[in-house]
DNA sequence: AATCGATTCCAAAGCGCTTTGGATGACTTA
DNA sequence: TAAGTCATCCAAAGCGCTTTGGAATCGATT
């Protein structure tokens, strides 16, 4: 079922017919009844593609997301990034459409949804250092809003991001006044800028409580469960091991603890961890009381809210770029408790 | 820059730029050069929309992802799974449309899709016991494969799904030859296809070795880290605790081991675990030697092999019905030992 | 009775592409 | 030389919608 047949259906024009599913004033309540129940009777939606040839907007969001070429590796956050966002653009009518690319395509993808005229705008994810793609975007002036900041760029731009310096800052605090005074961090890859920013929160930090910065208990790798045991597992097998470790994902978190654990430590007593918890849905940091402390920061949240960012960008090109900084919760857990005394 | 543009500036019609561009025949080796060097040099690419309304195509894959209303979950096995769909898009010039939308509204989304032309077919996954979805696309006539199998469904449509009997089964098998004769599951919810299948294969199993089947050693849940916890534990305190626990994911054997280590049993000497292994890109099973043994089938395949099938059924509508069933491998890891001796 | 404004509707152009059905030459062939 | 073949190109229609610029109707006003 299309425009025409419904209309010559209705024994009205095409233009009528349009007007009323659309909601324009020109036309008759009484008429306009009769298209929308006709529409309904007929299930007929208008072609997202003819609508789009002829009004110039795409109606779609895309969202590239990178792959890690090393690891191949998908971010766990992406799930639920997604879902949140999805939710903006149904409520909208927006398509959101999504390519899965490898670094090194990246640039061409983006040339392409441009030229192609595919989307109206898109979502950057993952921001690096000195991010190539903020001024790419800028320059082919396709709408964007990036979810994280990138340091080191000059072009303006919009984002969304959870304040990670503040974050780990307090985290690192926190252990501190716990008495804690060596502290490792498992961290992202330092080329993601919000690796960066959470290590400068944390040396900061520790500065501040006149404790020496410590590569040997700074690691850093792809947030996966593996690298969290691993550097973990490392740090403790050190003279001077940490008595706390502060670990920037619930994932790499778990294999922290699978290394205590393998050593017959107790977490909250012999070692106490913090992680970062994006509340991935599939991984609730337990029932009642939670099984880590944790900065807390939903990123179903800032999907929902970043989508809207966009949508609203879209809407109002001319508007100021809008920047959002999300404050992370310290939810206290299990897995925190007084630093040991020396034996 | 547009087809006209870019034909009034070679100095030929927008007929032969087009064909020039599509590889049709009937135009002259040096004007094809000469037409697609001015087409790379100003980033020409055909408007998707324009093209999809000229040939009736939509040169889009629809991914319709249920979200359970309950829990508001995203199964942590999607992002890896459209990766890998991803892929094969990419390579076939298709684009990846994504709708997140829960349970209720699945039905209004797809015959959105259909009636607004936005797909050319659709990827059906988590397919239910029974699943309505099928039976609704058939008779919409909208193209699509399953990621699994649906039980129930005299419908013929295409498939691809891990042999979850034959895996489970194995499982089970391979506990009962350590020993095992209390061997508990930790599965997921039964309306989902796949867990009644897996139950299904574990059951034989335990028939064959005159293995009483008992439902307190048996639960059922969405596949959550705490779900794993909470049923593992809750097995461990019955009077009769099991000695093996074979769990539908990995990450609820992550909470299966949390409940074990918590109750300071040893993973693979008290208790055995198996789960299955998705291979998703952060939870690497271990480095050298797995940490836990696993029925293990990579769901990253399972996208782009289904992917396949479903661009290879919209060029080829008439072909019947094709059915893909993996058998996952078994691999031996450190979580499972022979069966303690009764003390 | 003539004019005027609203109100309600419509014909047709246009969005950027593909594709049908020729047209134009150049080159062979008889 | 006339007719037939190829190779190469083009004008225009059509895909399904929105939107511009009227046109028709009708009651109210002068």
């Amino acid at each position: 079922m299309n425009l025409k047949q419904l209309s010559e259906n209705l024994g009205l024009s095409q233009t009528t017919v349009s007007r009323a599913l659309n909601g324009y004033p020109e036309v008759n309540e009484a008429t306009r009844k009769r298209v929308a129940l006709a529409a309904d009777e007929h299930g007929y939606r208008p072609s997202t593609r003819a609508k789009g040839l002829a009004t110039g907007q795409a109606l779609a969001i895309g969202h590239v997301i990178p792959i890690s070429n090393k690891h191949e590796m998908v971010n766990p956050i992406f799930g639920d990034f997604i879902a949140g966002a999805g939710e903006t653009y149904a409520r909208n009518g927006y398509e959101m459409i999504l390519s899965i690319v490898d670094d090194a395509n990246e640039e061409q993808v983006y040339r392409g949804l441009k030229s192609r005229r595919a989307v109206d705008g898109v979502v950057v994810h993952g921001p690096l250092m000195n991010d190539a793609r903020i001024p790419l975007l800028s320059e082919l002036g396709l709408p964007f809003v990036v979810h994280g900041r990138a340091s080191g760029i000059d072009t303006p731009y919009s984002w969304l991001d959870v304040n990670n310096r503040s974050a780990f800052h307090r985290a690192t605090d926190f252990l501190c006044d716990l008495g804690h005074r060596r502290i490792g961090l498992v961290n992202g890859l330092e080329t993601m800028d919000f690796a960066h920013r959470r290590r400068a929160g944390y040396e900061q930090a520790l500065s501040e409580h006149n404790i020496p910065i410590d590569p040997s208990i700074m690691a850093v790798g792809e947030m996966t469960e593996v690298h969290g045991y691993q550097s973990t597992r490392d740090m403790l097998a050190l003279d001077n091991p940490p008595t706390a470790v502060i670990v920037s994902s619930m994932i790499s978190a778990l294999g922290a603890r699978r290394a205590l654990e393998g050593l017959g430590l107790t977490m909250g007593r012999d070692v106490s961890i913090i992680t970062h918890d994006d509340v991935l849905s599939y991984l609730e940091n337990g029932l009642d009381v939670p099984i880590f402390t944790a900065t807390r920061s939903s990123v179903r949240d800032a999907g929902r809210k970043l989508a809207e960012m966009l949508l609203h960008r879209i809407a109002n090109p001319f508007e100021d770029d809008k920047h959002e900084l999300l404050e992370a919760e310290l939810t206290v857990g299990r897995s925190t408790g007084p630093a040991p005394r020396k034996v």
